[in-house]
Parts: structure tokens; sequence; C-alpha cells
DNA sequence: GCATCGGATTTTTTT
DNA sequence: AATCCGATGC
């Protein structure tokens, strides 16, 4: 186990070999951190046998887990079980699950994704009868995330006009309702975990023994209320190891707080503190250009970063005329140096600041026929189909969610309307059950129930039945059986395979949820429910095939790839526009860029574009992101004369003179022109308009927008396909 | 109760 | 552009 130090720098060996105690490795982008967290494992159970069931590993994201889990038992050998390793909201699920007795919700409880959380907000504003506009149910969850973050209680809520008065009762009644659904969101699962851990010295003490050693990735993105229940669990045996990079720190949106890493620091006054400073990921032009663009923010410890990588290839930059040619001109390059250099697909990386982004880049990548990875985005579980699915599971595993029983009670349409499930509702408050109860009940035939329900009250009945038939099935049957059952009783198929071809991708998002519950047929509904909730698509990623990924720049953070592409390099983008106002913010956006910068080994190329489509609207002229003033011209290659001082003050006529980087010659055309149908000249006629002269045609998006002049109606861009224009 | 149509409306990042 | 909501008509 003493070679196991072998592999490692002197900086890496001492921070893993780190003497017991509170330590803090502030390390920068790739200087080894997940090694070292890793390492730091392995040498705990290793060279001083601690049991792996003492020690608990939080990560940010599901992926990273997995992929230390599988560090860990590479360096020991040997199966290491008893481990907790996970994010926080896992590692809280799991807390919670066990002390279910302490919480005002029972084992059973469901976790509330966002879509669920809005759609029980938007109720509760509509009962309210209070103007929707001016309380947005998307908003006020906002302010309640981020008070839920803060540790700040409903009844804590400040209070400084009118609006926090609404927002603090709005606040009560979502969590009320919460309980009575007995559910609990997201950021409560950090809120439960530290009430319980402050409020029962017992569970205290039992989890501040369970975990001698605690670990913690990422630290610069906790949030007030991991930190307190780290505080909380190390207070025992004040063996917290955490591993973080201010520099890195990019979600304050979600409540996050790199200034924990100071209260890290003040709350445990012997705190080592060991710094990673060698690079062993990217060249240094590409570090150069990343420090250039870090070091405009203030309040951070500087780091001094080095590497001893050549100096590589400069920093290329692309400047398109428009959004599309833009993501044309980065796949055409990446065709081209997989084509020309045989670099493998896998070693490409996209990433924007946006998700809509990834749109163009699609296109881009189906015209020339090669396949991508996606990251995130068109979210499989935030389909219609899979969301369906998942709510009736949920309703069999947790009949007092009423959310998801409202979502599917009418699915396929089955005469049970608007008006019978507020009569249910309204029922059941009277007795003071939830709705599923109520159906239950009736189900079981109380004639109490019937008869208040009276006409509507068969049809209930029969929902009650099979509710409580899938629940007889859930229990003895695995949950494909369940699944399957559903589907034939309900008549899903036939439902989402209507008529369009559209059906059938759905069908087959069914199948591929059905896949994804066959891999929990050991674990059971629980745990499939609670991974549904709590695993983002990103980290369900199929690693196996080799092609390129696109992936937003959040999403980027803890990767690398030899190749990065970071595109859309414009004001309004990048730093977003909603960013922009507030100082903190527009540091929060450089952090993003630095973070995009530096997940690149050995080639980086910056894109931007000078007019692009707005959300909606046509074309709008961009203004150049600010960051790129800040690196230095020397660095970067792709349009030298218009480089330094250019991005400010573009002066440039539409038209731009590359130097263009030698891998990125040779562009073979992407495809030959498709013709348009309609030439400038022709004559037409359309339904609504009449006649008209086509002035000018041309391929956008797959399909062809054709100007016409219209007599009386001047131009009007129209699109091909669906204009129905007739050609005289 | 249900389907369809038209008008309005839009959050950037994600556990 | 795409989705969501409300109103309308069946």
């Amino acid at each position: 186990m003493s070679d196991l130090l072998d592999f490692l720098n002197p900086q890496q060996q001492q921070a893993v070999a780190a003497a017991l105690g509170p330590t803090l490795v502030l390390a920068g982008p790739g200087s080894g951190k997940t090694r070292v967290l890793t390492y730091r494992i392995a040498y705990l159970i290793g060279a001083l046998n601690v049991p792996a069931y003492r020690i608990l590993a939080v990560t940010f994201t599901n992926k990273a887990a997995r992929q230390m889990e599988d560090r860990v038992q590479k360096l020991i050998g040997e199966q290491v079980s008893g481990l907790w390793l996970g994010t926080f909201h896992s590692v809280c699920g799991r807390i919670l699950r066990r002390e279910a007795d302490l919480l005002p919700v029972n084992q059973n409880f469901v976790i509330f994704d966002a879509n669920d959380q809005l759609a029980l907000m938007k109720e509760i504003v509509r009962e309210s009868n209070l103007d929707e506009k001016l309380y947005r149910p998307s908003s006020l969850l906002d302010a309640i995330s981020r008070a839920k973050n803060d540790l700040i209680e409903p009844e804590n809520y400040p209070v400084r006009n009118f609006r926090d008065e609404q927002v603090q009762r709005f606040f009560i009644q979502y969590q009320q309702r919460l309980v009575k659904n007995n559910a609990m969101d997201f950021d409560d699962m950090l809120v439960y975990t530290n009430r319980i851990l402050e409020d029962y010295p017992v569970v205290r003490e039992t989890y501040g023994h369970k975990f001698e050693h605690i670990l913690v990735d990422e630290f610069q993105d906790t949030n007030l209320a991991q930190y307190a229940i780290l505080r909380l669990l190390a207070q025992k045996n004040r063996n917290l190891y955490v591993v973080g990079d201010e520099d890195q720190s990019i979600y304050r949106w979600r409540g996050a707080d790199y200034r924990n890493i100071l209260r890290f620091q003040q709350d445990f006054k012997d705190a080592k503190t060991i710094l990673l400073e060698q690079n062993y990921r990217s060249t240094q032009n590409i570090l150069d250009g990343a420090m250039a663009v870090i070091d405009h923010n203030r309040n951070r410890t500087a780091k001094k970063l080095f590497t001893d990588a050549k100096r590589g290839e400069k920093i290329n930059l692309i400047i398109a005329q428009d959004d599309r040619e833009e993501a044309d001109l980065v796949v055409s390059a990446i065709h081209n140096a997989i084509t020309h250099q045989k670099l493998s697909p896998g070693s490409f990386a996209i990433m924007y600041r946006t998700n809509a982004q990834s749109r163009l880049l699609e296109e881009a990548f189906r015209r020339v026929g090669m396949s991508y990875r996606l990251v995130g985005a068109q979210r499989f579980y935030g389909r219609r189909e899979v969301k369906d699915l998942i709510a009736f599971m949920r309703l069999v595993y947790n009949p007092m969610d009423e959310v998801s029983l409202r979502r599917v009670i009418n699915l396929p349409p089955r005469g049970i309307g608007d008006k019978t499930v507020e009569k249910v509702a309204n029922l059941a408050a009277r007795e003071n059950l939830s709705m599923g109860e109520t159906l239950l009940g009736l189900a079981a035939g109380n004639p109490d129930l019937h008869e208040a329900l009276g006409r509507e009250a068969s049809r209930l009945a029969a929902f009650g039945r099979m509710l409580r038939s899938w629940r007889d099935c859930a229990e003895k049957n695995p949950i494909t059986v369940l699944f399957d059952r559903i589907l034939e009783d309900v008549g899903y198929q036939a439902h989402i395979q209507d008529q369009s071809e559209e059906g059938l991708d759905r069908w087959e998002n069914v199948l591929e949820l059905r896949m994804v519950a066959l891999e929990y047929e050991e674990q059971g509904l629980q745990a499939f429910l609670e991974s549904m909730a709590l695993v983002a698509d990103q980290d369900t990623l199929p690693e196996t095939i080799d092609a390129p990924t696109m992936l937003t720049l959040h999403a980027a953070k803890g990767l690398e790839f030899d190749q990065v592409f970071i595109t859309g390099l414009d004001e309004m983008l990048l730093p977003h526009s909603r960013s922009r106002d507030d100082e903190e913010d527009l540091a929060e956006e450089r952090r993003l860029l630095y973070v995009g910068i530096t997940r690149a080994r050995k080639r980086l190329t910056l894109t931007r574009a000078r007019r692009r489509r707005s959300p909606y609207g046509s074309y709008e002229e961009t203004i150049p992101c600010r960051f790129l003033d800040d690196i230095p011209a020397e660095l970067l290659q792709g349009s030298p004369q218009d480089i330094p001082g250019r991005f400010s003050y573009g002066r440039d006529s539409g038209y731009s003179r590359w130097e263009t980087p030698s891998w990125m010659r040779s562009a073979p055309p992407l495809r030959e022109a498709p013709k348009t149908r309609y030439k400038p000249g022709m004559q037409v006629q359309h339904a609504t308009y009449g006649r008209g002269v086509v002035k000018a045609s041309k391929l956008e998006h797959g399909d062809e927008t054709v100007e016409v002049y219209f007599e009386g109606f001047g131009l009007k861009a129209l699109v091909a396909s669906l204009a129905k224009l007739e050609i005289l």
C-alpha cells in the first residue's frame, strides 16, 4: 500500500497522506483533485485500516460518485463494501429513509422534482385567488428555494414588505401541502437532514460516530445547508477533508457559496491547507489563457498554476457570420480533424452557455452525417410519456402523492374530468384523507364515500380498484411486472401511438424506461423512484459511443477533453443577459469560461458569431464577449489582424481574412447545397395573399424560406413546406 | 367531459 | 418556435 503514493507528485502525496483532522485542499484545475480524493480514500482504507463503512464521501454529481467508486475499487483491489459515496442528495435520502420516524412524512415519501413543485405551487396560487401574474409560481419557488438553502424556516422568512408577507404565506402553505402529499422537494432533503441532526443528539451521535471520516469534492459549490450538515456530522471526529477551488464555483444561483471555504477555516481553526498548483492537463498556452481570464476576478486566493507541458498550439478563434455558420464551422473543423488527423471523435467536446445552443450544432452534425453525444438538454426523464409512467408508479408507491394522482387519474381519458377530480379533492379534505386514500376506500366498497360521489362513483371506484391491484402487484412482483401491468391496464400503448410517427418515438421511450426499470429489479420500487428523482440524465450518458460530446459549461465541470470548442462567446450569451447587472453574477460567468477553458488538454477553439438569431424575431448583431479582451493576443490565432482591441470595437465590415490554422484547412463542403424549389422572379399563388413574385429563396433549418412580394401585402417570408405556394 | 384552436408567453445553468 | 393556457364548440 505504501507504493500507492509513488504515482503522485510531492504536493499530491502530502495531500493524500495528510494527518487526520480538518483538511482543506485547494486544487487548481487539472491538478489531480479527483485523484487525490480517491487516493485518500484508498489510503484511509489500505494504509490506516479504516473500515470502509466508517467513511462518507460526497460528490457533486452521481457520475462523479460512480467514477470515484470505480477508481477506489481499482486501487484497493478488492470489493469495497459499506462505503457511503454519493451526492449530498442521495446521502441525505438514505439517512432520511432510515430516520423517517422523526419526519413529518412517512418512510414512503416521494421526492418532488421541479415539475411536481411547479404543479403543486400553481394549485396553491390558484386556490389563493391572488393574481397568478403577480405571484408567479416559479418565482415563488425560487424564493422558497433560496430560503431553504440558507436554512430559513417558513416562520422566520424575512418580511420587509407586503409581497414578502405573501411569499411567506405561500411558503408555509407549500410546506404543508408537501407533507400532505407525503413528499419533499430537493431542498427539503437537506433541510430535514440538517434538522434531525440538530434536534436529535442521538442521531447526530450515531452518524457522527459512524462517519469517522468525511470527504467532500467540489466543496466550493456547497450551500449553507450542506455545509451545516457537514459541520454537524464532523463535529465528533473532526476528520473533515474537503477539496475545492473557488475559481470553479459556478452554482451560486443554486445557493452555493464559495465562502464556505472561509467558514470552514473559521470553524476548524486547526485546519491544514494544502495547495495543488501543478497542472497535468493543459498546454501552457491554454493555461495562460485561462489564467488571463480568471485573474480579473477579485477576492480570490491567487494560485500560480504551472505545468511541465509544452507551450502547445495557440488558442484558435473562429468568428462566423452568424450562429448557423458558427455551428457549421465547428462541425466541419471536427470532421476535418477526424478524417485528416485521424483523431478520435470521442476526444472532442463542444461547450456552450445554454442548452438551446445545442440545436444548431445538432443540425450541423446531422447534415454531415456524424453522430454525437448530447449531455442533458432534451432530458429523457422530462419526456411526457416517461413522466406519465413514473407518476403511475409513484402513485402506487405513495397513494398520498396528489400531484401524480392528478396527472394520471384521467390518463388516458376515462371520463374523470376536472370537476370530478375536484369533487374527490373536496371529499378527501372533508374526510381528512388524501385523494388516493379516498379512491382506495371507495374501491374497498366504503358506502359513505360511494354515496358522496354519486354518479361519478363507479368510474372513480374502477380507478381505485386498479390502483389497489397495482399496489398488490408491486408488493409481490418485480418492477417490470408492475410496469407492464400498468401499461396493459390503462391501454397506454394505444394511447400514445394514436396516429403520428411521433407515437413510435414515444413508445420507444417507454421501452427505454422499462430497460431502466429492469436494472432495479433487485433493489425495488423505492430505489427506482429515488434514482429517477435524483439522477439527471447526464449521469446516464452512454459512454460507449466514440463521438464528440456536446454539453453546457456547467455540465463540463470535472471533465477533460483533448479538443475543446467553446461556442457563443458573445455578450448576452456569455456573460448571459441575466447575469450582466450583478457583479457577483458576472464574476461567476467569468469563472464559467475559466472552467470551460481549463477542460482542454491539447487544443482550444473559441468561437463567436457576428449575428445571432434572438429568442424570438430575426437576426441581431452581437457584441463580442468581454472576457475575450482579457486573453493576450499572442495566445490567439485565427484572425490576427483583428485581435488587439478588436472585440469591443469591432471594425470588421462583414468580411474577415483569416489565417486559417492548418488543421482546419481543406474543409470539404458540408454537402452540396440542395437546390431551392423557388427562384427569384417566379410567379406564385398563395391562399391568403393571392398572387405574388418571389424575391429570394434560401434553405434554412432544412427547409426552404421564400421571400415573396405580394400586391397589397408587401414582402412576406414564408416557409415553403407550410405555406402551400403554388407556382404559376 | 373532451378536443381543438388561437393567443399569449417564455429561466440559463441542475441536485 | 414551441409550448402552455383558456375559451370555445361538440
